[in-house]
DNA sequence: AGCACGCCGACT
DNA sequence: GTCGGCGTGCTC
């Protein structure tokens, strides 16, 4: 007899092992395999757990294991997919269960049906030479197997074979037909279930754009790798024909049976992008975002297993979506950060787009008109094909970058002389003009004019907002709200003035400036109504002078092409940052910004206010443009030593009590200074100091930085670090997560 | 993480 | 007498 067999299951939980079961008494029609869902009873609770492994060994006495409860599927989930969700796992240091939990659509996690992929067709068997067996035969290899010898007598009586699943409805067992399998009388083959049949349709429904010089060497350098794994960076400026390039891709990748991944920021969702995918194609494309049912979501999973689905766009979740034959991946704006996940699983979409890519053995297209120092990085040294895109279509101009001084004069509600001349000039001419300013409410600050005493939250170490739609007090960090006072509470004077300008003041002032003016607001505060900023977006598409006054929502994705002027309130957040990634972010975003204007034939003018016109960057920005700056700021990293030429991870930690949670973290850095010493690790692990908001919500944070040129180092130092804090008695007083390769520090 | 068990304080 | 606070331990 064969050992007994045991399951190494992967259950949603942050235990970071497999635990052991023992198969139930029905198996999978499959057999007992890898990427089986199970339902198991773990502790006192019934979960659904993943098969990761099958064979006769456990640390535990097979008596011990708990036999499954259920057997979910009849065919395994993917070897890709679980091989990406085993990397994933591994890679962001998270719990393996949890990580498939993660990737898996809700109906799934918790014990859905899958739909059937495959299914067995079982055929009496035959002599090589196509003849049938005699009885004499027949009853000498079945010898006294009585329900054998029925179920053989039920499958002659079909010629063309079947299904296992008409099979058990007569009665019959997984055994049996493995029994008769064995004694040669019958035999199986495995079939797909054909999905959708193939329209008939041609597959373009309008034809392509014709491109241009540029594009075609793209598009056709693109040709060239399109069977295999190649890392592209499609650097293209705003308006040079990304999107076309990406289709006339797609539409070679689809001729050849194959499927495209194309992964989206958050934002960059919209009813347009994907209305320009559906007019091309006569394929079915599936749309995966978060905000979906559960039961879309599903459905858009499994249209995408099964090749159904021939086109799948999503953000940044969709780089879980299982394809059956994965022909290219593009990220569209690569350098978002939308893809990189901020809480739970950290994981960087894009990163992951690039290892799936490698594993499925095809190219990953990332495009961008203003790429990540990652990104950029890779590609100057070669190791990306690099392809630019330097034109845009007829004579649109690209936006000139002007730095205005706002020391200089006076100014209003953040807006100075220069700038509220400009918007006059243009709005009078009939065109339109877009004021950002990336800051919500009213005011950041509201302060006391007799004792200088500053409003904060009592939650958070930081000031609160001034709203005055309505009116309130706002924490910006724990959205807590509290009333308007009266007067100062330290020495009651009623003199109190908002400091500073956000979105709110402006609109306000340039209401007061430009009275016959059409404004519209554009923040999160004003679009929270459904369908809001759709609307307000079809207002200002309908070319009537207006100004738009907006956060970070304008900055991205949408194009306007009537403006002519954008205002830039004050660029200085990015310069004097604590986080070493700001002035990329500022630089990306300005760039963004400017590429809202000058798409038609009318140029563009981007003023872009500061203190400091002077700045060294600002002025390589204004003057130069984004490559010559990300140039500057590669180097400077490279000197501090900083991410990309540093791998980073950093490890936070959050409690009710500062002093729990310092210790905590001073106790597992020393554990961790001492591993590095101990292997002589080329990595540095730095701190604990407290989090750059060092209370939020009456919680302290405190975080750790790990640093190493090495990425196996530094995996090699967070895993002592988590090793560490799973066995500290203090760890279960505090939250903490790894963040591997962190986007935003603190 | 969840969930049970267990051991001390202020209540119907 | 018990309801319930959160410390401790376990999950195949």
């Amino acid at each position: 007899m064969s050992l007994p067999l045991v399951l190494h299951v992967a259950v949603p939980s942050p235990l970071r092992r497999l635990f052991d079961y023992r198969p139930s008494r029905t198996a999978p029609e499959c057999g007992w395999c890898k990427g089986i869902r199970v339902r198991v009873s773990f502790g006192n609770r019934t979960v659904v757990g993943i098969v990761m492994g099958v064979d006769s060994n456990s640390d535990l006495p097979y008596a011990d294991l708990k036999p499954v409860t259920d057997v979910l599927d009849d065919a395994p989930l993917p070897e890709d997919w679980l091989q990406l969700c085993e990397f994933t796992a591994r890679y962001y240091q998270y719990p393996l269960g949890e990580t498939l939990a993660h990737a898996l659509p809700k109906l799934l996690r918790q014990g859905r049906a899958l739909e059937a992929q495959t299914r067995e067709r079982w055929k009496v068997a035959t002599h090589t030479n196509g003849a049938p067996f005699s009885e004499e035969e027949k009853s000498e290899r079945l010898g006294r197997a009585t329900r054998q010898k029925a179920l053989l007598a039920l499958l002659e009586q079909y010629p063309l074979g079947m299904f296992s699943s008409a099979i058990m409805a007569h009665g019959f067992t997984r055994p049996q037909l493995e029994g008769l399998e064995h004694k040669g009388l019958i035999s199986h083959q495995q079939e797909w279930v054909t999905g959708g049949a193939s329209s008939s349709k041609p597959l373009l429904a309008e034809p392509a754009l014709p491109l241009n010089r540029e594009q075609g060497e793209a598009l056709s350098r693109l040709h060239q790798v399109i069977n295999e794994f190649a890392p592209v960076l499609l650097h293209g400026i705003t308006g040079s024909g990304k999107t076309e390039v990406y289709l006339q891709l797609i539409d070679a990748v689809l001729r050849r049976g194959k499927q495209a991944l194309v992964l989206v920021p958050e934002i960059g969702l919209t009813p347009q992008t994907l209305s320009r995918f559906r007019k091309r194609f006569n394929a079915p494309i599936v749309v995966m975002h978060s905000n979906m049912s559960d039961t879309e979501r599903l459905d858009g999973w499994e249209a995408a297993r099964s090749g159904r689905a021939k086109i799948v766009i999503g953000t940044r979740s969709a780089i879980f979506t299982p394809m059956q034959a994965l022909g290219t991946i593009i990220v569209d704006e690569e350098h978002d950060n939308s893809f990189k996940q901020q809480d739970t699983l950290r994981y960087n979409a894009r990163d992951l787009a690039l290892v799936r890519g490698r594993r499925e053995n095809v190219p990953v297209i990332l495009g961008s008109a203003t790429p990540s120092l990652e990104t950029l990085l890779h590609a100057r040294q070669g190791r990306y094909c690099y392809l630019r895109l330097t034109q845009r279509p007829g004579n649109a101009m690209p936006a000139k970058l002007e730095l205005v001084d706002l020391r200089i004069g006076q100014r209003r509600g953040g807006i100075g002389a220069v700038a509220i001349k400009a918007i006059k000039a243009q709005l009078e001419a009939g065109h339109q003009v877009l004021v950002f300013i990336n800051r919500r409410g009213f005011a950041p600050t509201l302060s006391c004019q007799a004792c200088g005493y500053v409003f904060e939250c009592s939650h958070c170490d930081a000031r609160l907002t001034y709203h005055r739609q309505p009116p309130m007090l706002l924490c910006h960090h724990c959205e807590h709200r509290w009333p308007i006072p009266d007067a100062c509470p330290k020495c009651q004077s009623a003199d109190l003035r908002p400091l500073g300008a956000g979105t709110e003041r402006a609109e306000e002032t340039l209401a007061e400036l430009l009275p016959d003016v059409r404004i519209l607001r554009i923040d999160r505060d004003s679009m929270r109504r459904r369908h809001a900023l759709e609307e307000a977006i079809d207002e200002i598409k309908r070319n009537e002078p207006c100004l738009l006054v907006g956060t970070q929502i304008l900055a991205k994705g949408h194009h306007f092409p009537h403006v002519t002027l954008v205002v830039v309130v004050n660029a200085d957040g990015g310069l004097y940052s604590a986080d070493f990634r700001a002035p990329e972010h500022m630089a990306q975003l300005l760039v963004q910004v400017a590429g809202r204007t000058g798409r038609s034939s009318l140029p563009g003018q981007v003023l872009i206010q500061t203190m400091h016109p002077d700045d060294p960057m600002l002025t390589t920005l204004t003057t130069e443009g984004y490559d010559a700056l990300a140039d500057q700021l590669l180097d400077e990293r490279r000197m501090a030593q900083l991410p990309p030429f540093q791998h980073m991870a950093l490890l936070r930690f959050e409690g009710a009590q500062m002093e729990q949670v310092m210790t905590l973290a001073q106790e597992v850095a020393d554990t961790a200074r001492a591993h590095i010493q101990q292997h002589q690790l080329p990595a540095l692990c730095m701190g604990p100091s407290p989090a750059p908001m060092e209370r939020r919500q009456n919680r302290y944070h405190v975080q750790l930085l790990v640093t190493s040129e090495q990425r196996s180092a530094r995996h090699d130092t967070v895993a002592c670090l988590i090793q560490a804090l799973t066995q500290h008695p203090l760890a279960r007083r505090c939250r903490w997560s790894v963040d591997i390769d962190p986007q935003l520090m603190g």
